[in-house]
DNA sequence: CAAACCATCCCCATTTCTTGGTATGTCCGC
DNA sequence: GCGGACATACCAAGAAATGGGGATGGTTTG
């Protein structure tokens, strides 16, 4: 049961991180009493530009100092992997998720010589919103157990969670309520309909679904059906599911 | 440590299945074995070719057939919330994931009413490539420990990895490139812009503005703003916040 | 160097959206 | 029962988007 106590203590104090600090420091901890030497946690919104983006570890500056020179973010296999895979994964099985260059190799062992020697990493998607990675990493080589790599996964799923409360930041927001009718004429909308398809997709005249998108854009106090569909998407009143699997379903 | 032997021993048991019936026959005995009545995994491979499904399920009969005669899957909330969050949830904590409407209240009622009470949901992402969800209900509205939880955060990962593995990957697909210029017209119009006011923002002309986006939609083979939106935003083109932190920035 | 792309601008015809109204009937909660 | 939200339907004017043409000059690349 130890271990059990270990993952909700350190849960708890994940979840309840507001600050980049305070997210670093549990998560040293946590790091270090898994039995790992170093942790590194990366949360990226998309869309370049914008301030959107958290990392905090406790690599060795050596390391950083390299990996930010020259600019090996781009070419990571453990970022690549994280693209590809839905669960941990350990370093050492990289070469089952991404072919490895003999570059890829090369930087793997760049990364031993500066006491990174064996890696478990953590990664998430959301679709359109975000992706991210928590990586925990022994200098020695040695893993811990596989039980501890179950804790570390909920672990890293759950800091990242935290990261991205903390670069959002959006959460307490009034979202407006749509009515079901309202929400179906959004969602075809979405899916490129026009008023009158939609209005004979759901057996109403155009003239009732562009009053009812008229209300919906009212709503959410936009005037164009872009940003009726941005809203929508945002606040998880449709999902990308919804209209891609419709797509190309 | 008992619990930590379950895990080990049925994600081995579901790292090695290879067939539907062997996921579902292992499913079933986690399920039962962490204190669930029901559980229900859904993959969805999209992108690239030919798209690929799996679905497996004990969930009662009368309910699934309710679910595909009434098309509920579209407006499913639990799938919904799925695309926002990046671990398990809990289908009591729907609400902070995603608005609830008067009918997604209605529809987690008939669920309840078939033997659906309370749920847990794992979902997972791959960006471009696949989503999907595995989920443990009760038959009875008690939900097992957080420790089971996690446990059933771990497993249905797992069982998710092996979802991909039997529907098979993706073939790489390429994405449309849109150049600099054609994602800056598509940005300020997911913004909300019409063409003229782009044309002004990126001092150019309101023609050269409709003709970037003229090509946008033909690179994603598309006929209209919604559609060619939802793309740039699904590709990771666009990022929420870039719209976002504008909106309200 | 030629081909391919990019960015810029223009025209036209047609469709669709947006905005401002009005109006009916239902259903639900107070 | 009555106010309020909802769903339905309609009209009209003006703004905007879409789809089809073309055209110029610059840059990248095989």
């Amino acid at each position: 049961m130890h271990r059990y106590n270990l993952l909700e203590e350190l849960s708890a104090e994940l979840s309840s991180a507001t600050s980049q600090d305070r997210l670093f420091a549990v998560l040293a901890e946590a790091s270090s009493r898994l039995g790992f030497r170093h942790f590194a946690l990366a949360y990226e919104r998309r869309g370049g530009g914008t301030p959107g983006s958290l990392l905090v570890h406790d690599y060795p500056a050596s390391w950083a100092r390299t990996y930010v020179d020259h600019d090996l973010g781009g070419a990571d296999p453990v970022r690549r992997a994280g693209e590809r895979s839905m669960t941990g994964f350990e370093w050492r099985d990289l070469a089952a998720y991404v072919p490895l260059t003999k570059r890829d190799l090369q930087m793997l062992d760049m990364g031993r010589q500066h006491g990174l020697a064996e890696g478990f990493t953590v990664p998430r998607h959301l679709p359109g919103e975000a992706s991210g990675a928590c990586s925990f990493v022994t200098g020695s080589g040695n893993m811990p157990a596989p039980a501890t790599l179950s804790v570390a996964e909920i672990l890293g799923a759950v800091a990242l969670t935290a990261a991205r409360r903390i670069v959002g930041g959006v959460s307490p927001r009034k979202r407006p309520t749509l009515s079901e009718r309202q929400r179906e004429c959004v969602l075809w909308t979405a899916r490129g309909k026009t008023a009158s398809e939609v209005g004979a997709i759901l057996g109403i005249s155009e003239e009732t679904v562009i009053q009812h998108l008229k209300i919906a854009r009212d709503r959410y106090d936009v005037h164009c059906r872009q940003m009726l569909l941005f809203c929508a998407l945002f606040d998880g009143l449709i999902g990308f599911s919804d209209i891609y699997d419709w797509w190309k379903g």
